[in-house]
RNA sequence: GCCCCCAUCGUCUAGUGGCCUAGGACGCCGCCCUUUCACGGCGGUAGCACGGGUUCGAAUCCCGUUGGGGGUGCCA
């Protein structure tokens, strides 16, 4: 059921460690549609507390790739908000404020135990067929025992008291959740160095940028039963004012159904930029991974899905990431471009190839009359360079590709080259039709030759490869001197 | 070990007790179109994990089994 809800604020709150990976942006992508469609707040923080693996160009890696997709929030870096800063390294002293809050009120407590004792003692209730997790060892020491480990030179950790009851929550996409207590025990939130952990600072950030709702990958959903009670802590010590509702989303699978990682080949949005995904095509395939807009219907924009989306229909099952099928999607999208907007989004892929520095007006016109000769022929941006390189390329630089030579420019091909040079060297109009009937002429009627043996060794000369646009269109755009060029350094 | 989540064609999904001899898409296979490759058109392949219930009736609800995934950190 789709209600209607009023002050809706969600946020996607990446820490900046290398590349974006996929999963996190099926996550963006389905915070941001939720907020849009109940016109609510997308709030973007980046948890940049662990000093040993962010970066400054990470961080700014995370802000090209959303503006590259078109993912806007409403408050965050460079817009702002009231709610800020929203960078969680600018952010140290609340949470320091409010560790010393819970501990005051005893709703948290220095733990004294050494790593290696846990260790121990882990082990001993696994072995015993007990939950492993943390024993209560420190929840009540003497002043004694306290000045006794003050002594040793421990330095503690603060831990979260859990209250000693079943935690339950509804889940917006899995329904009703228990977890027994003995299964949630008192976490770390404070490290013995004194810097916050996400237990903290994530649940901290939540109430203080009054987060409605948290939209967040499955891996969370055990830390869920943690985090509550700490919201309700927070609440009670007038720092928040309500326990966001929480909402796992499914995972994002690689092959082989594994989790995909921001460090397995295809987990990372970077490689979809460079191969020449469009943001609409990318998020319109990821937005299917999880969610349907309904009927039979696969292809829509972010418009669209916001004006749909509904998270109670969000699918609780993981789903596997199928390159084939965000291929097709994209390809889909490639074609419904306009020839202007297709020549421009062609242009960076044709530079970063090297075929040439900025557009000059003769480039471009020729990059315009060639975009609806490629549109249906390719499936990413970057195959513009395969599919256009010898309109661009030098005639020093042009190669005809080894494979394809072998195997089209054998003796009898090079007088079918020959003839075809001589049909089209006579022709006082340049164009495509004149082309066209000149070369069958010459090549189907005069040498009876069917048509694909006729033009395949013309192709080849032409573009360099067996697989091209249309070959009359091709030549007209080439012009007739580097036609001409090109036939007679293949002809007899 | 303990806890949690999940389960419809190879993949993504539609399906919220009768409309299902399970629909669509990608992939794959055939045919048509055709100057290559594509696009497009037509047709085909293939699935409710298993076992018990509940019900007049179950892909749909409940329980169990099996399988998959995640968590169990002074990572996030």
């Amino acid at each position: 059921m789709d209600e209607h809800l009023d002050g809706v604020r969600v946020r996607f709150c990446p820490s900046p460690t290398g590349n974006l990976h996929v999963g996190g942006v099926r996550t963006c992508l389905f915070n941001w549609a939720f907020a849009r469609h109940h016109a609510g707040a997308f709030v973007f923080r980046v948890e940049d507390t662990d000093m040993s693996r962010d970066t400054e160009e990470s961080y700014d890696n995370l802000l090209a790739s959303l503006r590259w997709l078109r993912l806007d929030w409403d408050e965050g870096p460079e817009v702002g908000g009231e709610f800020g800063p929203y960078r969680q390294s600018q952010r140290l002293e609340l949470y320091a404020d409010v560790a010393a809050s819970l501990l005051e009120a005893r709703r948290a407590y220095y733990c004294y135990c050494s790593q290696q004792e846990l260790e121990e003692r882990r082990q001993a209730a696994r072995t015993a067929g007990r939950p492993s997790g943390y024993d209560g060892h420190c929840r009540t020491l003497t002043r004694g025992q306290v000045t006794a480990y003050e002594q040793e030179g421990r330095r503690p950790v603060l831990r979260f008291r859990m209250p000693d009851r079943t935690v339950t929550f509804t889940d917006l996409v899995r329904g009703d959740i228990a977890f027994e207590a003995d299964n949630v025990p008192d976490y770390v939130l404070v490290r013995g160095n004194g810097h916050p952990l996400y237990t903290l600072t994530n649940p901290v950030d939540d109430a203080t940028m009054q987060i409605s709702h948290v939209l967040r990958g499955e891996d969370l959903l055990s830390s869920t039963p943690r985090q509550v009670p700490l919201h309700e802590a927070l609440v009670d010590l007038g720092l928040s004012e309500r326990v966001p509702q929480f909402g796992h989303l499914p995972f994002v699978m690689g092959p082989g159904n594994k989790k995909l990682s921001k460090r397995d080949p295809g987990g990372g949005l970077a490689t979809y930029q460079e191969r020449g995904f469009l943001p609409e095509g990318f998020l319109n395939y990821l937005a299917l991974l999880g969610w349907s807009i309904g009927g039979d219907r696969e292809i829509f924009s972010m418009q669209e899905m916001a004006e749909a989306f509904d998270i109670s229909r969000v699918n609780a099952t993981a789903a596997q990431f199928d390159l084939k099928k965000c291929e097709a999607i994209n390809a889909i999208w490639l074609r419904s471009l306009a020839a202007d907007d297709l020549a421009d989004r062609m242009v960076p892929y044709l530079q970063a190839a090297g075929l040439f520095g900025d557009v000059t007006p003769e480039q471009r016109a020729v990059l315009l009359e060639a975009a609806p000769l490629v549109q249906e022929r390719m499936q990413v941006l970057g195959e513009a360079v395969e599919m256009l390189g010898f309109l661009f390329v030098s005639e020093e630089a042009f190669r005809i590709d080894p494979t394809d030579r072998e195997k089209m420019l054998g003796n009898e091909a090079s007088r079918v080259v020959a003839a075809a040079y001589d049909a089209v060297c006579v022709l006082d109009a340049w164009t495509t039709a004149r082309i066209e009937a000149s070369l069958r002429a010459a090549l189907v009627d005069g040498l009876g030759l069917k048509p694909r043996n006729a033009f395949g060794p013309v192709r080849v000369a032409i573009t360099g490869r067996r697989i091209s646009p249309p070959l009359f269109e091709s030549m007209e755009l080439l012009g007739r001197e580097r036609c001409l060029r090109r036939l007679a350094a293949v002809a007899e």
